[in-house]
DNA sequence: CGTCTATTTGAATGTACTCAAAAGCGGTGG
DNA sequence: CCACCGCTTTTGAGTACATTCAAATAGACG
């Protein structure tokens, strides 16, 4: 499955797909099972095999914040941590039971040497991501909530599914409270 | 300038480095002028030798909103119409005479076959820009006006004088109205 | 110096938050 | 299978944050 992810985006010999596998470290968690914590330092890019995980950073008063959430064939990481390998500000856990292919950063470093084509690999998906980042920025500089969440569950309408209406709040920064009204208001607007 | 900019962050032969030079084409601009505009695709990604440019999206109401800004050594493109060569959705202006360095798509792709050492400089690029993106996320979800915008002005202390501050606001995701009053809040509060 | 645009100020309004309490929902154990 | 517990969502009221509109002031440029 990882395979077919990475073969979408580059071509590789055999051998080089038997050397990428080679460096994957598989990782199962639980629900509620924490990937990273604020403090760690962020040691792998984690491949979604299977499962739903969410990143968040807490702040000084206590108040959670979702930064990214992660589905099937999406990767995680805190990207500030694992790039500078300085301590996370953001945790990582699972909502679902997750089944996780993991990439070290030592790995990845010598793999982008022995195998150039992962350089290009990577910046296909910095780009993907920076594109989709810059879209969420445009979102929270230029929408109302209601537009945000209206926008949010279109892009992807199985999230409320998968993740808790407060998680999905503090994604879009707004309040649980405020999430809720919103929803009553567009329920209503449908009828 | 843009070799110093280049090779700190990948090694180059000294004839990579010449054809590196052969595909950037010098491209001057002057105070309001554009170099990309709603519904162009953008051709080029453009290195920042000299002046200050501006990227915005202007909403269906005709909100002006302000997703980046360019100085001296930095990138700037509409990267979602580059990338995917569709229409862009961004403008892109100068606020001072500028001069750019331009490399075009197809060029890039090139460059990407010959010199794949610059997979990996726009691949370094793209995770720097993702990491500050990242940030520019939880301070918009989790910081109210009055505190995005004193994280900006201590993150760009010169940008005050190079860029008005209704722009400034639209970037923060505020009014200019409010954005006043903040400032007469804060130096209020310094005395 | 006059014109144009940007910023400031003030007042009224709307958007989103806080706090508190009630209702709903899911899991667990009796 | 049902009752209870803990946690999430909803509801309501009051408040704070941020916007709109309009007018006044300040700055920039020719």
């Amino acid at each position: 499955m990882i395979l077919d992810h990475v073969l979408r985006r580059i071509e590789l010999t055999d051998a080089e797909q038997t050397r990428f596998i080679s460096i994957l470290k598989i990782r199962k968690l639980l629900p509620r099972q924490y990937l990273v914590q604020q403090g760690d330092v962020c040691q792998y890019e984690s491949y979604v095999c299977k499962g739903f995980l969410r990143s968040f950073y807490v702040d000084e008063r206590g108040n959670d914040h979702t930064l990214h959430f992660a589905m099937e064939d999406w990767w995680i990481s805190d990207s500030t941590s694992f790039h500078l390998q300085i301590p996370a500000t953001r945790n990582i856990v699972a909502l679902e039971a997750s089944v996780l292919l993991q990439v070290e950063k030592n790995d990845l470093e010598q793999l982008y040497q022995d195998v150039p084509a992962f350089e290009r690999f990577w910046r296909i998906l910095e780009q993907k991501g920076g594109i989709a980042q810059d879209q969420r920025i445009l979102n929270a500089i230029s929408m109302t909530g209601a537009e945000r969440y209206q926008a949010l569950i279109a892009k992807y309408p199985t999230l409320e599914q998968r993740m808790p209406q407060r998680h999905i709040a503090s994604y879009l920064g707004i309040t649980p409270v405020f999430l809720s009204q919103i929803r009553k208001q567009s329920s209503r607007d449908i009828k």
